[in-house]
DNA sequence: CTGAAAGCGCTTACAG
DNA sequence: CTGAAAGCGCTTACAG
């Protein structure tokens, strides 16, 4: 392909001229610009990407790290970044952790590869402490995630509170025997949702048993298995608060399946207010997470941050919550 | 951030031996081999992307151009790649063209300005005839989206047959008027897919009023919408073949809400088999796409088509299509 | 307004 | 087994 030397060499002119038509610099006589810029129409002349990363240090690359593309969480979130960053100038790497440590931490060394500007951490795997060593490499923004002991900017929902509202409906509509499906690992955002659960049941002096939690529980199948387990314990939970609508789902399938009426023989509550809550029958009552906005803001702060070069400052954007309310409580 | 150069320095030895080293070249002394390692290793050096990508005209990169991630048959599709890519040592970038020809060819420009080693195609927009100039700088594969013009590998699969049998079915089970929400573009995915209905409904004489077919409707919305224009006509269609999932459950949505039912005013049949198809009520009668063999086909093809560096050959992977029947229809 | 020169950080013949 | 040199294709001081 054409290089910036045989443009100069068709025009006569000076590489470091066609440089400045190319990138738009004044001080260019206008008649050499005119014809610079034929000379690259003719010779179909493109700027070759690698050369400009190299010289200028940037690559104009974001990656952003999830955890489940086909999670539609995931993909409204991923939808709205890939939007500002066209709009911005930007490239966006697809990096999935599938749930994996080695993964995610082999996506974070593209930052020290400079092969990408920035990472967005929509999902987190690692402990703060392991993921902390990249950030002088380079931007780091966390949306969704979050660590109190992260520095860098945070763009997210307070899942304590989501947690809290979710149950509180529960509890308001009676039970007194609530599941809980929403994940308890090391993750604060989940621990955060755990709290909130916990908190609205101990206001309400409620107890929760051991066998009806349910840890680390994702898609929809998972949703179907927790199903199974409620339906074969005796004097079993009335409700369940599912840790996203995809489980709720599962859980909601089956239990039609098995003649098990939703709300009354078990309310379900999700979380995140993907499309499906409102297409299956009963609709899923659930938290809605701004996964839009969330994706909008954590992108743009991104992009600030690497136009501003100025240091990483700790920043948190908390979105609100809301409950929705349908057919499944 | 350490380079190269920084390495030889400090273990004595020159650029070229450590770059040997990076590159697990044979030649090279054990002991320097270690010592190297070792030094790279504090220094916690890592070799720059863009240098490398510069020195080896080549990226390691693959851009996926699809048309809305948001939408489940996408999203697999592209998990299925990411995870083919990234076990090839391959990088990808998402490029949502957003059903917009302008975007489409500016993700295609990645190719002209070797920022990507190939695209590949899971969207169409434009003609042929304008994507064609671009196969001079980079291989394309075209991954679900085909036309018979192109000389590139197509990972497709036969959507004549497609419309074909799912009207077929439509008309086994008695219905004679049967709209058509598929599309019937430009594109030839949507073509064929056109020809297959109007073959199965002119082999048993059946005929097609204009004010039955809805081309360009993709979401859940249009589904709704085209449920409306339905319901409001005298004498209006018993069944329709809608071109997606999303746009099926959207009309079944829409008129259980208006007390029409499902299969029996209105029978459904749509198109992927979405997780979305089995979970609503009643469930989505539909043609399977086989996503993940798609996404995984494509990629595959190419990484072996840039390895190889061998000029691309056209061929076609035409992968099978099924009906799942449920209980729309 | 314009150009010669240096350099971004690698890798690969080439010579030894 | 090892190193000096060239070069991938740009852009940016610097000098005019």
């Amino acid at each position: 392909m054409a290089t910036i030397k045989e443009v100069a060499k068709r025009t006569g002119m000076s590489p470091t001229t066609v440089s400045r038509v190319i990138n738009n610099h004044p001080y260019v006589d206008d008649k050499k610009r005119k014809i610079v810029l034929e000379a690259m129409d003719e010779l179909g002349y493109v700027p070759n990407s690698s050369a400009r990363r190299l010289r200028g240090q940037k690559t104009n690359t974001i990656a952003v790290i999830i955890s489940r593309i086909v999670n539609p969480f995931f993909s409204h979130l991923v939808d709205a970044m890939e939007m500002i960053a066209g709009e911005r100038g930007y490239q966006l790497i697809l990096c999935d952790s599938r749930l994996d440590k080695e993964r995610e931490l082999r996506h974070l060394e593209l930052l020290k590869a400079k092969q990408v500007d920035g990472v967005i951490l929509a999902s987190l795997q690692n402990d703060w402490e392991t993921i902390k060593p990249f950030t002088k490499y380079g931007p780091i923004v966390m949306c969704n995630e979050y660590d109190r002991r992260a520095e860098v900017p945070m763009v997210r929902c307070n899942q304590l509170e989501g947690g809290y509202i979710g149950t509180r409906h529960l509890i308001d509509k009676g039970h007194t025997k609530i599941a809980y499906a929403g994940g308890a690992d090391r993750i604060e955002l989940t621990r955060d949702r755990w709290h909130g659960f916990q908190k609205a049941m101990e206001e309400s002096g409620l107890t929760i048993p051991q066998e009806w939690t349910f840890p680390s529980f994702y898609g929809i199948e998972d949703g179907k298995n927790i199903f199974h387990r409620i339906y074969a314990m005796q004097d079993g939970p009335t409700a369940i608060f599912a840790g996203g609508d995809e489980v709720a789902a599962g859980i909601i399938k089956e239990a039609k399946r098995f003649h098990c009426r939703v709300p009354d023989d078990l309310a379900v509550v999700g979380y995140d207010d993907q499309p499906l809550a409102s297409l299956i029958d009963p609709g899923i009552t659930t938290i809605h997470q701004p996964m839009q906005l969330m994706g909008t803001r954590a992108m743009e702060i991104m992009v600030d941050m690497i136009k501003n070069q100025r240091n990483v400052t700790f920043r948190e954007d908390i979105l609100p919550l809301e409950l929705v309310i349908r057919q499944s409580t």
